[in-house]
This record gives structure tokens, C-alpha cells and sequence, in this order.
DNA sequence: GTGAGGTGTCTAATTTTTAGACGTTCTGCA
DNA sequence: TGCAGAACGTCTAAAAATTAGACACCTCAC
């Protein structure tokens, strides 16, 4: 079976930090663990990171999740390509949405069921794994700009910095 | 104050769609509105359509939101770069948590609040007009399968189809 | 140490993009 | 209805980018 990356996992209860590594030791290849939300970035810094496990439920502070949301904004800015997936406790669905607005990709409540915690990560990684090639994302951003401006083809061509005729070349390729 | 474009309104409610039809007539050049969520495909296909706005309680039918979710995945399928917005009831913040991950641009509680509505269907359009140049979105797509590597340029120009050379070529143009 | 794989650089041929021009067609508006 | 501005479709020649292929160098695992 082929193992998943790096997986940063941040919970301000070392206890659970335990139970996760235990958990996710086999379907990673590395586990990182912090409970000092703190050192998130100087650790993604230092080397690449696949996925984010981040607890939003610091009994520090403020209670309401804030410190969470912060520190998935914080994440997001300066790995916008990194998933983060929230863990929140059961009833606090209205935070895990805040979070998913917020570009999660996914949130687990607490408690946790082991095979959906992981098959819910593996998921993650799964799809934002799907690089597509530079015309196939030409493609669909041309697409989406044409019919962002209701075919006008010459006002598309502005938009996307290219001249009308590049525009006709690239459609004629398809 | 420039107007939004067209709005397509479907909820089975036609007092409601009435309600919307009054509140939304100086926002939007155009506001649609069907009983039938068999039409929404329909009446996309005959005309440009700039967002959707998809109640998820039809009284007919199943009342667990699935047809909403039925009809909010068909509407992504053909147009998905239109966006939806959901009307679910206050309770079922669930089904629109289900709604977002089908890819629903937000939802709105019944019953609403006509400010908070308007202005998060003016939010929804101004976010996703954002259309990049071709350069911009090809630079930021380089970098994410870069990072996606972990910096192996080899690999990356693969993956993106394009020769090592070109993918330097690019990157010295940054 | 050696072989596989990645890097950085080069060349010459090919392809793409560009600016600019032209007449035609569409569309909004008076 | 007719007009003007905008968009369309097509063309040219010059400039720029991409390509395949080659070469020497590095470094890491075995």
C-alpha cells in the first residue's frame, strides 16, 4: 500500500496527539505532531507538509474556535495549496462550516471514528492530487472565461491577456 | 449602481418566489423564477444564467433535501461554473453543509433576512468574476505542481505536459 | 564506485503569438 | 427603420516560444 506523505497533525491535548500517531502511523509516512498552534508555519517551513489535521478547539484562549479559524487563514495564506482538514467537537457544526468557508477541505468531529478519519484524509489527498496538464487547465479557464462573458470571444480575449486570434487559434486546437 | 446580471429563482412555494421576485427586481437585470426544478436545466440552456438561487425543501417528493441535492449536482454537472446559492430551513444546517461540499457558492436560512440576502448573492457574484489572465492562472498552477513534486522540475514538466526547457522558460519569465 | 535520475545549459527546426489590417455581420438605440 | 459602434472571421509578416535532442555535471542509493 502506497503511504500518503507528511501529515502535520496540531491538538493542544498531547494525549490525542498520541492516539493520532498511533493511528495514522501506518497510512503515513511521517507524522508530525505539535500541540503549539505556533509552530504550524516555522514547520511547514522547514519541509513540505501533504495534509493538515487541525484541532479548532483551544482550551487556551477564547473558546469559540476563533484561534482555529485564525490558524486555518494563517495555513491557507501561506500554503494555499495545502489541504487542511478542522477537527470540532460534535455539536459545533456552524464552526466547521466558518472553516470550510474558509477553504478546509474537510472537517472530522470529536469523537472521532477511526476508519472515516482516515478515509476521510486519504480522500483529501486523493482528489487534490489530480494535477492536470497546462493545455487541460488552459482549456477550462478559456471555457470559463467565454462563458463568464456570455461568448463576447473579443472582450474574453482581454480578460485572459491574450490577443482575438490566439483565443481563435487555442479553441481551433480544442 | 450596475445590476448583476440574470438570477434564476426555484422554490415550490409560489408566494415566495413573488416575495423574491419584489426584492430582487432592483438588484438583478433579470429574475427568473420556475415552481419546477425540471425546468432549471431547461431554461439554463436557453439563456445565460448568472447565479442560482435552489431551495432544498420540496414539499413533494422525499422532504430530506435530497431532490435539492439531486437538482444543486445536475446544475453543477452542466454549468459548474454557475453559481448556486441554497435556501434550506433554519434547522437543517446539515443538508447545507452537504450543499457546500456538492459545490453550492453558499446557502440562506428560511426565514431570511432580505439585506443579509441581497447582499450575499452580490458577495457570491463579485467573488467568483475574479476571471484571471492565462498567464497568471498558468503561474499559479506551475507553482502548485511544483510544490505538488516537492520541487522536482523533471517530474513537474511532466505532469504539466510541457517540456523541462519550457517549464524554465517559464519560471525565469515568472 | 557506479549507475540511475535530476540539473543546467545549448542548438536548430518548428510552431505559436503578435500587431495590424480588412470587409462583414451583429446589436443597441434614436 | 437606419445608423454607429462593436464583434467577427480572416489574412500577413515579424517576433517569440516550444520542441527534440544532446552534453557535462551532481548526488544519492546500493
Amino acid at each position: 500500500m502506497n503511504k500518503y506523505g507528511t501529515i502535520l497533525i496540531v491538538d493542544d491535548n498531547a494525549s490525542i496527539l498520541t492516539a493520532m500517531r498511533y493511528l495514522l502511523d501506518g497510512t503515513f509516512e511521517q507524522v508530525l505532531t505539535t500541540t503549539q498552534p505556533d509552530d504550524i508555519l516555522k514547520l511547514m517551513a522547514q519541509q513540505p507538509i501533504d495534509i493538515v489535521l487541525l484541532d479548532m478547539n483551544f482550551t487556551l484562549g477564547v473558546n469559540n474556535g476563533n484561534e482555529g479559524l485564525f490558524w486555518l487563514r494563517a495555513i491557507r495564506k501561506q500554503h494555499p495549496q495545502t489541504p487542511v482538514v478542522l477537527l470540532t467537537a460534535y455539536a459545533d457544526v456552524n464552526l466547521a462550516v466558518k472553516g470550510l468557508k474558509n477553504g478546509a477541505a474537510d472537517f472530522i468531529t470529536k469523537p472521532w471514528d477511526n476508519d472515516e478519519l482516515v478515509h476521510k484524509l486519504k480522500d483529501v489527498l486523493d482528489m487534490q492530487s489530480e494535477i492536470v496538464s497546462l493545455d487541460e487547465m488552459e482549456r477550462e479557464h478559456i471555457r470559463r472565461t467565454i462563458d463568464h462573458c456570455h461568448g463576447n470571444l473579443t472582450q474574453a480575449a482581454e480578460l485572459l491577456g491574450i490577443t482575438r486570434q490566439t483565443l481563435y487559434n487555442k479553441m481551433k486546437r480544442l
